[in-house]
DNA sequence: GCAATCAGGTCAGTTCCTGACCGCATGGAG
DNA sequence: CTCCATGCGGTCAGGAACTGACCTGATTGC
């Protein structure tokens, strides 16, 4: 075994397990204890942090140091990874998102085929069509073949759906990948119609990387985020709910979390939302069991009202 | 710059950058090309496949191999990949959710401080507090500390909140932990007791290991998961939801996803789920804006018609 | 055809790695 | 307190492995 294989392999040990003794150590890499010993020093001059514990029932254990070793994973683990990845890509939910493609990349790009198809079945049972958004959810598929195609400059072939509902053939030099409220956007510069465009992901099927690499070319705009906002000439309706309910204040805000903000009001309490989907807070008051007035907007009055009298007609019939 | 060390800056920029030319790799390692074409060889002895493109625009790649190769990430990417695992195990939903703790546990152990910090103030904007879950979320911090304690054999400190809210103080050799319906349970051994207990990892607060490890005993059960099940004597209560729904079959089926069943009827369809909790169906049904019928079980018709009849009252204050 | 790239053989010099020995420090168990 | 198992590090000599330089081919795109 040669000298970089067994560090690797120490590494690995030292991060399944916590604490090794010495001799355990050198037998399983079939190495003296000395130079054991001299392998632990190479892994400090490396940068890693290893505690040795003198004495009897001693051993060695890696500990956090300045920077992050190379993670030694089991096949499990990757698997894990990778679908918590996943889930955290495509729901497009926090700050993250955009690491967390770029991670996501990186790992499928690594994992062998079947830790792949291992992944895809577990996902295929986990991934929830998040209740409580609307948006469309993006392939995860699509979301990684895009990246790796920007991070390696990559000519890029796909089918686009426009608003009209006609399927378009692209050829673009993808540049970024942008999350922008619950949404994918691609920034790249489409090779037909010779000007850059920003794609909806989730509008974007069969990508298809062509293996032709290209020069960057630059963007006419601040940056790839500014470009897609310039360019959406709509949002997303975003609503502004505000509702009185007759709760405490504290038990109603455990059930909305941070998605909305409560503040105390005389005998009950106010609730305030933003969303783009009214479904989510109509949850939250069904759920809540206390009565309410809506205050705004309307729609979710409306929303309500429809729902009380269709329930009540249940009620009606179920009785 | 040693052996060891090189490769591992080889592998790192092999897995950043999906083509890179030789010379620029020989480059940055500060070696001859020839010294550089050994390493590459040498990343083939240890099992990683890497692609050569010759002739001009040539370069190297490495591939999706047999194994997967020691994850050289940036910081943000594993703050992406703590926070994706760290949803991913606190929520349990999955069948990953012990591996998920696995690699979370290791992940987290060898992060440096200042990336758990970063990680911790990420999540803490993104956790979402499940909209769907009435179950408690069970801590990260206390979900890690548990998994490592039982990795490592170390008897565990902290205090336990019981059914009637009287606080004790345990002290335990952990076993294992096991993920049940949505929630955590520790396996351990109760050594001031004497005796095998499964704590819900919920009501466990304030753990700490001790550093004192111990000698595993013999579980008086099949496994963990089994001495769970034998201890619950009332499991969380379960409804078999069944819903007649004036809908298609296709368009309600893409609200529920795999949580539940959609089978055609007729003019409409009927949902089937099965739930711990009442409010997912009340939210889907209420998202349906169809009319419906609840056959069963009565405690959802009777939610039903309660937000219907709250509902309708709002409807008349509002309107 | 030319230029750029990867592939791989050979060789000599040098580096570095290994195991063996040694004495010392440390911490727990009896 | 004493003993023992463990980790620590110095030194040494032999040998393994690494490196760079040089070479010839093969492949690919312009």
């Amino acid at each position: 075994m040669s000298t970089s294989e067994r560090m690797l392999r120490l590494l690995s040990l030292l991060q399944t397990h916590r604490y090794w003794p010495g001799p355990e150590l050198s037998e399983r890499l079939e190495v003296s204890a000395r130079t054991l010993r001299r392998d632990v020093d190479r892994l400090r001059e490396l940068g890693y942090t290893v505690d040795a514990v003198r004495g009897a029932a001693g051993g060695y254990q890696l500990r956090a140091g300045g920077s992050l070793p190379p993670l030694l994973l089991e096949d499990e683990e990757a698997v894990a990874i990778a679908v918590g990845l996943r889930t955290a890509a495509t729901s497009a939910v926090s700050g993250t998102d955009d690491w967390s493609v770029q991670a996501l990349s990186k790992v499928l790009s690594l994992m062998p085929p079947r830790l792949r198809r291992q992944m895809d079945a577990v996902a295929s049972q986990t991934d929830s069509p998040g209740p409580w958004e609307g948006a469309p959810v993006v392939d995860a598929a699509v979301l990684t073949t895009l990246a790796q195609a920007c991070r390696d400059s990559e000519v890029l072939r796909f089918d686009y759906t426009a608003r009209e509902a006609e399927v378009t053939h692209r050829r673009v030099e993808p540049l970024r990948l942008v999350s922008l409220g619950r949404r994918w956007y691609l920034v790249a510069y489409d090779r037909d119609r010779a000007d850059w465009r920003s794609f909806r992901l989730d509008r974007i099927t069969a990508p298809e990387p062509t293996g032709q690499r290209f020069r960057a070319r630059d963007l006419p705009a601040e940056d790839a985020l500014a470009f897609v906002q310039q360019g959406i000439r709509r949002m997303p309706q975003r609503y502004a709910v505000r509702v009185r309910v007759a709760m405490a204040a504290d038990d109603l805000a455990a059930g909305v979390g941070r998605w909305g903000t409560v503040t105390e009001d005389g005998e009950g309490c106010v609730l305030e939302m933003n969303v783009d989907d009214l479904d989510w807070p109509v949850m939250v008051l069904a759920g809540s069991g206390a009565e309410l007035v809506v205050e705004s907007p309307p729609e979710l009055a409306e929303k309500v009202a429809e729902v009380g009298a269709r329930f009540s007609r249940v009620g009606r019939a179920a009785s």
